[in-house]
DNA sequence: ACGCTTGATTGAATCGATTCATTTACAATA
DNA sequence: TATTGTAAATGAATCGATTCAATCAAGCGT
């Protein structure tokens, strides 16, 4: 059925040694053999087999990424950009979907374990780390992305979620907004605690009113019930600052239904930018994070780390948000 | 470093094959040694080395999935249906973005060759079959998804796009449009192809005159381009159907964007109903495909193919496409 | 008490590529 | 000519789990 190198070795009259060094070493090999052998493997379309290669070498030229929800545009681009990376350097990525459950994720730590993935790239859903110490006494290598977790056992890449709500919150005050509502998502998500500190500081330092509209799940669904409760504030806001561009998105087309004009009634501003945010109806603000630059970092950490025989040193990347202006802010009315 | 089954064996005081019969034959085994061989694995943390299993077995449980563009939502959720289908028959899944280019698929053809996935799932980029073939020889089952090629090679799972063209244009037309526009992308990918076969096919019965739009990729900033053609022509079309919903979203913001009302003057409808659709400033009538369900079928017939000893007979599956309607579409004016 | 069956366990051979100590061939040097 | 040196090629041992023919022990019938 399958050629295997025993058998490039039988046709091309050398040793199995050879067969292997001109896959491995081709510099060693004589270059009259090197030609021969070259030519018999491709006459008989050989593919070496990865499993015994890596059986023995012990580790194998594939990472894992584990991402808790595929679905999020941010995510596929962070996705790309590891992809790109690790292609570059000729690595190949297993992508796992955690869907944000513990269970999931676990089932994929034990498959990556057992398909010994050279390292690993997480978004862990909880900040339990004993599952990702266990992994570590196996060899592989682990780095988080767009999380952080106290200590030095591992790199990391995450961007800096507090300075972003500040952003956010001082850019919509400079227009002028004093009553400004936050959507966001459950408190047990860090990006979002982080997001809702920063908020909270520079609501503090800028003596503008925070009203924090809380939602389950952070989807455009979810984000037209936010808006139906923000309608029905004694008090309305004259801004709204969203937890991810999709809550954004929701809530923009409720408030659009209920004919209050974006931006002139009320701002609408964003997290994440994903692509669409700025082919919506009302292009959308937001704040940027470097996604696909985030996963390039993040796979260059680990492959690092792989590659390095023992001089490495862990590094914690922060990458900084950004905002980007469209037309779904402006200045406060009257 | 690695606890290997030897260890394991030792430990328990029994020999490497009855370790090796509790993981695979447990039914064998007598019940005391089981729980204690059980205990000591537990105890070891021992992870059985995926590589020796499936250099011994042949093949390994994973699977590939190959897709042309990953941060397209319709395959975002193929993907997930794959995904789960394969979760449930205790299959891991390599996911692979092809960025439509036949260098990019060949290498990760390549890839999971040398891995030797037990099946792969394929969007191909060409209609060219030599590299499946190549696979199939290799003992590496291959399905295909969202795209059809004529003989009875393999089992796939596609749409009929043909249908959907024809549902689309018979349903504006019996809005009433008369002149529709029909936004798509090149005429080379067999989707596209199809559903303006569709189009055509429709309008001539119907009597419906249609204007072909034709643009590079299928996103929203070449939506916004096509509309801005749109807007300039010398009979300007009661609808448009575009090839993609991304497209929709993008002639939509222009055409608000140059006051022209949505749905009153121009009705707009699109293809694939991505989830975003309904929460759109106008939520978006579409031609649904049942994203999810395809992947979770072809998946299943993927595995049935590698698991059927000898007796397989390869399928076509089709799903037919289906309107949902929204805010988007209404009748023709006057 | 002896053969026979059944059930449980053993351990050597195997999968295919890599590695490394060893051999071979040939040229350069003394 | 003998010696040393280098480059190239060899092939047995190895990685860790699986498999299967062989062994062992216990239970049963006559």
């Amino acid at each position: 059925m399958s050629v295997s190198l025993r058998d490039v070795a039988k046709a091309a009259n050398v040793s199995v040694g050879t067969v292997s060094n001109v896959l491995n070493r081709p510099e060693i090999v004589a270059a009259a053999t090197l030609t021969r052998v070259q030519a018999t493997i491709k006459e008989l379309g050989f593919v070496p087999n990865g499993f015994a290669r890596q059986l023995r070498s012990g580790h194998s030229r594939t990472l894992g990424l584990v991402v808790p929800d595929i679905s999020n545009p941010f995510f596929t681009e962070v996705a790309r950009g590891v992809e790109d990376a690790a292609s570059k350097r000729d690595y190949a990525v297993f992508l796992c979907n955690s869907d944000e459950s513990t269970a999931k994720e676990d089932r994929y730590i034990n498959v990556l374990t057992e398909q010994h993935v050279r390292g690993v790239l997480i978004t862990p859903a909880d900040t339990k780390a004993d599952r990702l110490d266990a992994m570590r006494e196996r060899g592989i290598a682990v780095t988080l992305l767009d999380r952080e977790i106290k200590g030095q056992k591992q790199c990391s890449v995450s961007v800096d979620d507090i300075n972003g709500g500040q952003i956010a919150i001082e850019y919509l005050a400079s227009l002028g907004h004093k009553n400004i509502a936050w959507v966001c998502g459950p408190e047990s998500i860090p990006q979002v605690a982080e997001r809702g500190e920063g908020v909270q500081k520079a609501a503090k330092a800028s003596s503008v009113k925070i009203e924090t509209i809380r939602v389950a799940l952070m989807n455009a669904i979810q984000g037209e019930e936010a808006a139906r409760k923000i309608l029905e504030l004694p008090k309305k806001p004259t801004a709204i600052f969203c937890a991810n561009d999709l809550l954004a998105f929701g809530v923009m087309r409720i408030l659009t239904a209920n004919k209050v004009k974006v931006p002139d009634q009320i701002s609408v501003l964003g997290y994440d930018n994903i692509d669409f945010a700025a082919s919506a109806g009302i292009p959308l603000s937001s704040i940027a994070q470097p996604a696909y630059q985030m996963g390039v970092t993040a796979a260059n950490l680990l492959l690092d780390e792989c590659e390095a025989e023992d001089d490495h040193r862990h590094q914690q990347i922060r990458f900084q948000p950004q905002l980007v202006e469209r037309s779904s802010t402006a200045a406060a009315p009257k």
